[in-house]
RNA sequence: GGAGAGGUGGCAGAGUGGUUGAAUGCACCGGAUUCGAAAUCCGGCAUACAGGUUCUCCUGUAUCGGGGGUUCGAAUCCCCCCCUCUCCGCCA
């Protein structure tokens, strides 16, 4: 959410940079609000002082055996306008508040303006594509006979769901661990386990609610209260700070958690409907940070490159992107895709999201710390995958197969694979 | 599932209709004392929003788990919901 004081102070400067990003800003409807705003404010506040004065001499007349009868009827005579300017104030502020709640973050000044992913920036490569001497089969035809199962995932549940077994499955775990490994011993972050299943408030925190709705699973934990199925881990392990005014001390805070994703895909029919690619249901380690303000943009780079030091381990090559204004998602400031390298699709697909959402999720979360001067602040938020584990098992399944059929285990995963080198064959 | 207790400021904890945004203690900040520190003393110390002002200040409004109601006036009374704790039952 944007501070909507910089709305009342620059909306045609704020609608500017939205437009950036394909968001086009009712600023007509924001400026008829804001103008009705500043009245009706202004006169339900006047008039509760009033009663509220008026109130108070009751009590002290009465303290003193007074006749408050013509106070009374001096109060009485404020009661309909008084209810009617709260009502209509009341009104205007949930309108005002559901614009802007609709309202995407403003891209920081380093990201370049562009209209969708083919104006996105590759910042840099790592390692080369292999040359295979034989014909690259991808992780669909690769899997088969380690166990990676769709047609049992679509009996159990419909498409874009998986089974896997025996190898499969013990290399997806693996991956799992190995990323917790590295980033809680060498990374520095915190392990957290949390619910898969999060309230409204939790959503909303973190801006999945309540533009995207659509996009998640539900259920309802009673008759008028729902529960949705976490996207990402992003939600819960953000939402710790919701509502709550951190130590300076206890900052940066650093989370990592593996959850498993939900995502209802809607909109993406006919994409990527083979394979483990997209999926409702995927696992994946994420890396959260809460950060003071001025920390962010150091946490980015830093945050970014935790998660390339995965793909630099396990020896996938992938590229990172500096997303343009176009492609960025609702929440965040500035964002940086890894996308490894898939032979079978002869192409690099994104596999982490690394973003600084600077205050926007803080906002709407009222996560805050006391700064020097001992003021609460809004904290900036950060989060990335650190990585998508199905992705990652794709990508291992694609890059390191052997002319057999065979899969070789990258050397950092064969002791989580109880010595194992490789699958199959 | 049954029975009971409770949710108040960073924390602990008073407060059952009226100058209560809220006693007190701790923590924290400033000052005094001190060679310095501890102890002690004095003062300050919630958040959001609005208006004024552009001062890091004044005025106002809202906020005592959430929502609704009664009332001139609600932390305090009524209703609904959520959460926490204790005991019993059940259970991984």
């Amino acid at each position: 959410m944007l501070d909507i004081q910089l709305l009342r102070a620059d909306i045609e400067g704020v609608a500017a940079k939205l437009k950036a990003r394909g968001f086009s800003l009712d600023v007509a409807e924001f400026s008829a609000l804001e103008a009705d705003r500043k009245a009706v404010q202004t006169r339900t506040q006047e008039l509760q002082a009033t009663r509220n004065s008026l109130s108070k001499s009751i009590g002290i007349a009465k303290s003193r055996g007074e006749d408050v009868a013509p106070i009374m009827t001096q109060v009485a005579g404020l009661g309909d306008e008084l209810k009617a300017a709260e009502e209509k104030l009341a009104y205007i502020q949930t309108r005002m508040q559901e614009l802007l709640a609709g309202v995407p973050n403003l891209p920081h000044e380093s990201v370049p303006a562009g209209k969708d992913a083919d104006e996105n920036l590759e910042v840099s490569r790592w390692g080369t594509p292999r040359v295979f001497d034989f014909e690259a089969k991808d992780h669909v035809d690769v899997g088969a006979a380690l166990g990676l199962d769709f047609e049992a995932g679509a009996k159990l549940s419909g498409a874009r769901f998986a089974v896997m077994q025996g190898g499969a499955a013990r290399l997806h775990r693996a991956l799992a661990q190995f990323m917790l490994d590295v980033h809680t011993r060498e990374h520095g972050y915190t392990e957290v386990y949390v619910p898969y299943m999060v309230n409204a408030d939790s959503m909303f925190g973190t801006g999945q609610l309540p533009k995207f709705e659509e996009d998640l699973f539900s259920t309802f934990k009673n008759a008028d209260e729902k529960l949705y199925l976490i996207p990402t881990a992003e939600v819960p392990v953000t939402n710790l700070a919701r509502g709550e005014i951190l130590a300076a001390e206890s900052l940066p805070r650093k989370y990592v958690a593996h959850t498993p994703c939900f995502r209802s895909e809607a909109g993406s029919y006919g994409r990527d409907t083979r394979g483990m690619i997209r999926q409702h249901q995927f696992d994946k380690v994420e890396l959260v940070q809460i950060v003071k303000p001025e920390d962010s943009y150091a946490a980015h780079e830093e945050l970014t490159a935790h998660a390339e030091k995965i793909l630099q381990l396990l020896e996938l090559p992938y590229r990172k992107m500096l997303l343009c204004t176009g492609d960025m998602g609702f929440g965040s400031a500035k964002t940086y895709d890894l996308e490894v390298w898939l032979p079978a699709q002869n192409t690099y697909r994104e596999i982490s999201s690394c973003s600084n959402f600077e205050a926007f999720q803080a906002r709407r979360m009222q996560a805050r710390y006391r700064n020097e001067k001992n003021k609460p602040e809004l904290v900036h938020t950060l989060n990335g995958s650190g990585l998508a584990v199905g992705r990652t098992l794709v990508a291992i399944l694609e890059n390191c197969q052997n002319a057999d059929g065979s899969v070789s285990i990258p050397p950092v995963l064969v002791p989580y694979m109880g010595g194992v080198e490789k699958l199959g064959s």
